[in-house]
DNA sequence: TAAACATATGAGCGACTATTCATATGTACT
DNA sequence: AGTACATATGAATAGTCGCTCATATGTTTA
């Protein structure tokens, strides 16, 4: 409570450039809105669903063409798709016993764009 | 072997578009191209490791200051700034015993912006 | 109604990962 | 050389996650 020490607890250090700290914390977007953006690229960050999600922005597909494209169990797709669904980036359209996928973001393919530039930055 | 076995052993269905598939396959990326790109999300997918990077997005920062400003350990920090090092997003400047860490990819910023238009999107 | 089939879903398992703790490395200062 | 300090790193642990397997749901057709 006295002095020195400002650092807290968990920061093990002393030396503090707080001007500096305390200009980016206003700066900083709320808590909760940097979790959400984390949440997003959670869901990006596996490649079954990348490729799922790829697949879905050329054509729309019923869970069973995915499977068969992707050679994975109807199963394991129907996971995922679930997990894309929460996430509101695919929506489905039934027909019969088939639940047709498609993207539900024009921005998906922005963002991979984004990030096939970085991957091919560094060769 | 024979007849109606097309659909191989994963895809546990009958009924499939193969055309669509077909047509799909055919635009699909690279197998290691798709999952460098999950590899590259994954990376994004964790709260920490983006208010880092949109941390050092305001500023350079040393670790310490970085630590302080998330009220994290400096331990915590130091094994995020690799990952985020071996993905190419941060470099680092050494002064003396203070390393300096900054981002190293003009891009991120779009990715994320893009990012926060899908999240703000559904509200 | 019964059989066939596309899809969804819950439980369980193995793999991965973020943090902590202890400690090592490297630099500055006395 | 020795102390102080910023940072890095390895091992251990707790929590998360993707897939599989079994099964449920819902629709079509006979």
């Amino acid at each position: 409570m006295a002095g020195k020490s400002v650092s807290a607890e968990r920061c093990d250090c002393e030396v503090i450039h707080e001007d500096v700290v305390n200009s980016v914390r206003t700066k900083m977007p709320e808590e909760e809105t940097l979790y959400d953006l984390a949440e997003l690229f959670k869901v990006f960050g596996d490649s079954t669903r990348i490729r799922i999600l790829w697949a879905l922005d050329e054509a729309e597909m019923c869970v069973c063409d995915i499977a068969y494209l992707l050679n994975m169990t109807q199963s394991a797709i129907s996971h995922q798709l679930r997990v894309l669904k929460q996430a509101k980036l695919v929506r489905n359209r039934k027909e019969g016993k088939v639940v047709y996928y498609s993207l539900d973001d024009e921005h998906v393919r922005m963002i991979f764009d984004q990030g096939l530039v970085h991957i091919n930055e560094d060769r």
